[in-house]
DNA sequence: GAGATTATGTCAGCTCCTGACATTCGGCAA
DNA sequence: TTGCCGAATGTCAGGAGCTGACATAATCTC
């Protein structure tokens, strides 16, 4: 799951690796499927780590040495995602302002995420159920929000980098990533408010209208 | 503590309440008191509920009926504050722009807590060692974006009343609301990680340097 | 194939948190 | 004052998340 959202820059470097890694990978991708398909048939709460455990033939001790904790496997899918849009975001073309390269950065990774090859247990549609039932459950949201904001710092770091700033004098590049999130957050929200969930597409349409939003809303006069 | 951030408005009502809530009072801002007096001096995650609650001479099951889990306990001053900001943009002028409004009343908000009658325990100093410690600890920090974002719904809400608008048809209000939780914890976030904690002060000018950097940030190009 | 390294299992234990039930305390009226 | 009702608290038992310590089994290296 995780190699389908890595970008052919890094992919083909796909080095021999042993046996030993080959299968760690394995039983983490096997607990992040049995975690997800366990969540979303009887939510979050109601699954045990045992059960996870037991689901992959895992002592739960082992689990523990996979994930830090049980939020960990349920946003291993969103991380793979942040991921990814940080690799839009570095292939943005300089020209284009840093407002710009973030809106189109985001678009870009829901319509490649939406054209996937197969949509299947790991698809985007699973990953669009995962993020309501995270939005559902108040542990999962905490956890998430901080992800978030970890994610933004290192957005600021781009930007600083693409503009040539030091991060440490100029306050854009931080205060340009916290409202690029806002935004976005803003947006996910209303999606997940929706009475039914529509798919990528509307997700991409709301980040779109929202960010459409952003100017009037600062602007100083709203009646107009 | 609660009653000093309250808002002269609804003070006076001190309707006369029986001996029964008055107790409940007392030990509810007991245990915050030894809550936070424990978390500062061995650190959030080596004090136990148990600690806390037999600092209060109070069984453990008493402790969770007043507060829900163990973070809550710890971000009950904050809370508090919230609460007193969203007295402030209530009172602000009508004639104020929401982004006026909006940085106007963080701003008084932070000047009358440092200017607050006694700086004891429960003073700016004390709320400002408690924002370093969430800052700090993972699992806190995770609790308070949450209530955060829950506040910029309840902002949104008083954004489209100032302006007689449908926050379920315009999406201006909650984007407002988002971007200013944007730049606002942008602030904290430079403010928690400067090497010596300025007071009050030095968070006010933060946030005032984090606002001043919100229009040129959205600029189209960043070399000027 | 032997030894070093690494992953896993087992076990004991702490802490957070909850439900159920008994007990005590404050409010209120006869 | 007395006595009753409801609310707050204490006690107990237990589940679930998470961790350290140690033993065992699998993989890697030579």
């Amino acid at each position: 799951m995780a190699a389908q959202l890595t970008t052919p820059a890094t992919d083909p470097a796909a080095r021999v690796v042993g046996l030993r890694e080959r299968k760690k990978q394995r039983t983490r991708d096997a607990l992040v499927e049995a975690a997800h398909r366990l969540f979303l048939q009887q939510g979050f709460g109601h699954t045990t780590v045992d059960e996870i455990a037991a689901a992959v033939d895992v002592s739960q001790r082992t689990f523990f040495r996979y994930f830090a904790n049980k939020d960990e496997v349920a946003l291993a899918v969103m991380a793979d995602a942040e991921d990814y849009f940080i690799e839009c975001l570095r292939g943005r073309p300089a020209g284009e302002s840093p407002l710009q390269a973030l809106r189109a950065s985001i678009v870009q990774c829901w319509r490649d995420l939406a054209s996937s090859r197969h949509d299947g247990p790991s698809g985007v549609t699973a990953a669009l159920e995962l993020m309501q039932m995270i939005e559902d459950t108040p542990t999962l949201l905490a956890a998430h929000l901080r992800r978030i904001t970890e994610q933004e710092q290192v957005v600021a770091g781009l930007l600083a980098a693409r503009e040539g700033l030091d991060p440490a004098v100029d306050l854009r590049p931080k205060v340009m990533a916290a409202v690029f999130g806002g935004v976005l957050r803003s947006a996910h929200l209303a999606w997940s408010a929706q009475p039914e969930d529509s798919g990528p597409d509307g997700m991409i349409e709301l980040i779109e209208r929202h960010f459409d939003q952003l100017g009037p809303a600062l602007a100083g006069d709203w009646r107009s």
